[in-house]
DNA sequence: AACCTAGTCTTACGTTGTATGGTTCGTCAA
DNA sequence: TTGACGAACCATACAACGTAAGACTAGGTT
């Protein structure tokens, strides 16, 4: 007997602790899940413990975003420019799509941690030095992000996350409006959507390489 | 004297009036304005009478996000593909930019109200009839949806909304984090995008531009 | 033995969405 | 004129949220 306390039992909090219990939670059960009463619960610990390692909920969300950003693959210094966008930008929507409340996040955080800084420096850093001029890499950053949360954005928000439930899901929708009143859409989502086989996160690289295709052409024009 | 009761006094609610004055909350104050309380008492109600006309509150959000939905211009029948798309996509941005919650509430709304289906159908309709093939379309649709969401995000996620407060705002972060360390982004920051007469918005046309040019080019390899 | 400090907890407040169950009022039948 | 009824609105209450203010509890230092 004689426990020394509580507290005794488990690993002193630290503010590292506090983030990665604040990734579990949201990774588990989407953004409204994380809330500072159930952290801290699940960190083993009053709501008010909290405060001490961290300013307020808003620096957390702050800091999961930074975390990330931390899983994004940097370009290499050999690398091709046009891969290493590619991969990163593969590597980007991996890990929107394991922390599927992240792109929700971005629009409401606007002060970048070091890692989300790191990661734009570095894409930057290897669009300029494959001779992308200033002006260039600024539309190449610009349509590139833009088009890798968009994406993530929109399949976050389909209804479904699998090709078997987007059956259910679809009809659903077609039965409560019917399709002649959508005819084309109708079309596209029987004829094709539902078709076995059909898997949406495959739109995301016919996308992504449009878009590679066509800053070479730019870069190309340029020199 | 003898006013027949408070409620006499003003127009009766309506489902319309609730959406109404939602969007107008909304568009003043951003997203967390938008209260059920604050709601009421924008319509000289109490809290409690919204309810009678609308479920809940999330059914508010779903129907101010068909209500963004229907300002957005739609392709016409004489019109050119490639036009029409461009026309609408810049309506979309606008539409996003006059309601900047919008673009932060797709994500969560997972129910599409009738405008919402009208304009898909629209756009899909367009693409078929101008020679695109079913898998073509579901292409061309991921693109550009997830472009102009994914821009309409970015944009608003920038710490400033006008070219003046930008260099502020940059000062400030280039200022907490050493030029040293991010010395690509710095570049980038203050050769460039600081520059007077730099608008950020601009951008947006050049990534549409690209997208647009590409699917030109798939369109005619098909055919 | 006295003090300090890092870490944790107690209590409390204002705000949020909304369940439950009134209350008011115009309309119409008898 | 009366009484009933449905549509519209409101009063009260509750659980959950973020967090301010301050009190407690070790260990470690002196």
């Amino acid at each position: 007997m004689a426990t020394q306390s509580p507290a005794g039992r488990r690993p002193p909090l630290t503010r590292q602790r506090v983030i990665d219990a604040a990734v579990a939670l949201a990774d588990a059960g989407g953004l409204q899940a994380l809330t500072m009463r159930r952290l801290a619960q699940a960190l083993g610990v009053e709501p008010m413990s909290v405060y001490y390692h961290v300013a307020n909920k808003a620096q957390i969300l702050d800091e999961i975003v930074d975390f990330v950003f931390a899983q994004i693959d940097l370009p290499t210094a050999q690398e091709p420019w046009k891969s290493a966008m590619r991969r990163r930008a593969i590597s980007a929507r991996d890990a929107l799509v394991r922390h599927p409340w992240a792109a929700g996040l971005m629009d409401s955080r606007t002060n970048p941690g070091p890692a989300t800084l790191r990661h734009h420096d570095a894409v930057i850093g290897k669009l300029r030095s494959s001779g992308f001029s200033i002006v260039l890499t600024a539309h190449a950053v610009s349509v590139l992000d833009g088009y890798i949360y968009g994406f993530a954005l929109q399949e976050k928000a389909l209804p479904f996350d699998s090709p078997e439930t987007a059956a259910q899901v679809a009809e659903m929708i077609l039965e409560q409006f019917p399709a002649e009143d959508y005819p084309h859409l109708a079309e596209l989502t029987t004829e094709h959507v539902l078709q076995p086989g059909y898997d949406y996160s495959e739109e995301f690289e016919f996308g992504l390489d449009l878009i590679l295709d066509g800053l070479e052409r730019h870069l190309r024009a340029d020199m």
